[in-house]
DNA sequence: CCTGAAAATATATCGCC
DNA sequence: GGCGATATATTTTCAGG
């Protein structure tokens, strides 16, 4: 892992779907050398997977939250978890709660009936986003030459 | 958006570097049709981009916490938080706390460090992750044939 | 580890239905 | 909207330093 790794991260960091032969340009270096790369990065697993991120508000989803869950009972709050398309991230944590959900919903109707559907398992307290300043920044940093 | 671009979409989500040639193959659709559906949901915005997943474990990032921020100070909040590579998302909320961020430190004393620079602006409270069960869930259902 | 060249794939751009 | 055919790019593979 040097600086021409931590170069094609950010690339694909940026975007994942560029070319290797684009990455190879912007870096100078060989093609084949840059795939070898890359192909080392995600054996070790620096490289977890590729995703398109999709706009919520375009495929109907209108509300987010953060749901804050508070549960004696993980085993079958866990499976729920998992089978719930709502909750896009789960978390355990520290603090007064034992688990961090993002939740996205088509509306605060139907936020309102999956948080009622939760309270089989614990209780919650919910924050609401209003806006997202940003989101996924780099963990890699811009390095310049 | 019908349910072929859904299944493009469901493709693309699970690995952002699939060819669209293997997208046609499994949809039983040319390869041109793909790159038009495709071309059009990135116009319209519904897929919003495409990013490389790295380990921040593997990075030498090994403290994530979610930290609820109060501050009255917005402007300068934000400005400090655009320019903080600690965190990774930050969002406006409802609530108590107006703010919540996703913070990614190399230990728990960089957090530390991180939230004594915030407390310039507000106060916070700090979950700590202890594990992540699942992040990224698709927002689109996995539509069988 | 890297480069360079050649073979195999993938993508962009047609004209046509 | 979608298809098939073709031209251009890209990726894979491999011999050699």
């Amino acid at each position: 892992m040097d600086r021409i790794d931590y170069k094609i991260l950010a690339a694909l960091h940026d975007n994942a779907r560029i070319s290797i032969s684009e990455i190879s340009r912007m870096i100078a270096m060989s093609q084949p050398a840059v795939t070898e790369r890359l192909r080392k990065m995600e054996d070790q697993g620096v490289i977890t997977g590729y995703r398109a991120e999709l706009s919520p508000t375009k495929l109907g989803k209108h509300t987010t939250a953060f749901v804050l869950f508070k549960s004696n009972s993980c085993k079958e709050f866990e499976a729920f978890g998992e089978a719930s398309p709502e909750i896009i991230d789960l978390y355990r944590t520290s603090g007064e709660y034992n688990y961090l959900m993002k939740v996205v919903t088509e509306s605060s109707e139907t936020l309102a009936a999956f948080l009622d559907a939760c309270h089989v398992f614990g209780f919650s307290t919910t924050l609401v986003v209003l806006s997202t300043r940003f989101e996924d920044k780099s963990l890699v940093e811009g390095i310049e030459d």
